[in-house]
DNA sequence: CAATGAGTGCTAATTTTTTAGCACTCTGCT
DNA sequence: AGCAGAGTGCTAAAAAATTAGCACTCATTG
């Protein structure tokens, strides 16, 4: 079933998918309010009517309103978009990836958040073999 | 200059930087091999073109034809494609996200990798203070 | 029991992407 | 010199994305 990834979708179903998979769920409203130039309010429901018709998003009823989730759980998509961005910008180099946001986050990362890291890589360790 | 991040590329466009930042540089036909459901030869050049307008590519004569060269280096393009990705997929955590970036590559890992890891964290605990 | 407000569905128009095609240049070869 | 092959530039057509607008439903409320 190949989940085609965000590969395929257009400008505004990425930056609309995005907006949900940060939030977990959203309702056309609170997508309008997140989007770069809003477009009109129809607009935004048409889009998400489309996504949900192409299998990326389903929804439930919240009273009046629905509420959009994404059909692919967080996981799965932050497996598919790290393993993107490994090919795409590290040479496939985890090593390389996790260097690079450790820079990025270097001055707001706690002693505590680097301890755990370091438990992580000896967990790691362990269960590579 | 608010460098409008790849979130404001369209579907082509951004298939065409990946292709580009992958391999630091490409020709047309490069780009084009590496397409999904590849269009035209001339299709790929106009897009080029394009890109090139809209200055995220720069293009250098190699004997006959061009190679194209991203214009915002692969750093500056990694780091703001990292901090989107933290904010869509890990509320910001660089912990979740390096704890995350282990898991896919776990098996991967050699253990002079996971060496060097380690000693990345300790750096980062140095310089952080 | 209207009238209003907040939703949704749907359709058609607009705009942007995406594509193909043709004309031109340059190089190498026969 | 003339031809073929590999490039590029440009333009217009085709396809897809994006948008606005209107009709409808269901509560709420004065």
């Amino acid at each position: 079933m190949a989940r085609r990834s965000h590969t395929h979708l257009s400008r505004r179903e990425r930056q609309i998918m995005d907006i949900i998979y940060q939030r977990g769920q959203a309702t056309a409203a609170e997508v309008m309010e997140n989007l770069p130039s809003p477009p009109g309010y129809s607009a935004v429901r048409a889009m998400l009517r489309l996504l949900e018709e192409k299998g990326y998003l389903k929804h439930q009823q919240d009273g009046p309103r629905y509420i959009y989730l994404p059909t692919l759980s967080r996981e799965k998509a932050r497996q598919s978009a790290l393993k993107q961005m490994l090919q795409t910008f590290f040479d496939g180099s985890t090593e390389e990836a996790v260097a690079a946001l450790l820079d990025i986050s270097r001055s707001r990362l706690t002693d505590e958040e680097l301890d755990r890291l370091s438990q992580l890589i000896e967990e790691a360790r362990k269960e590579g073999r």
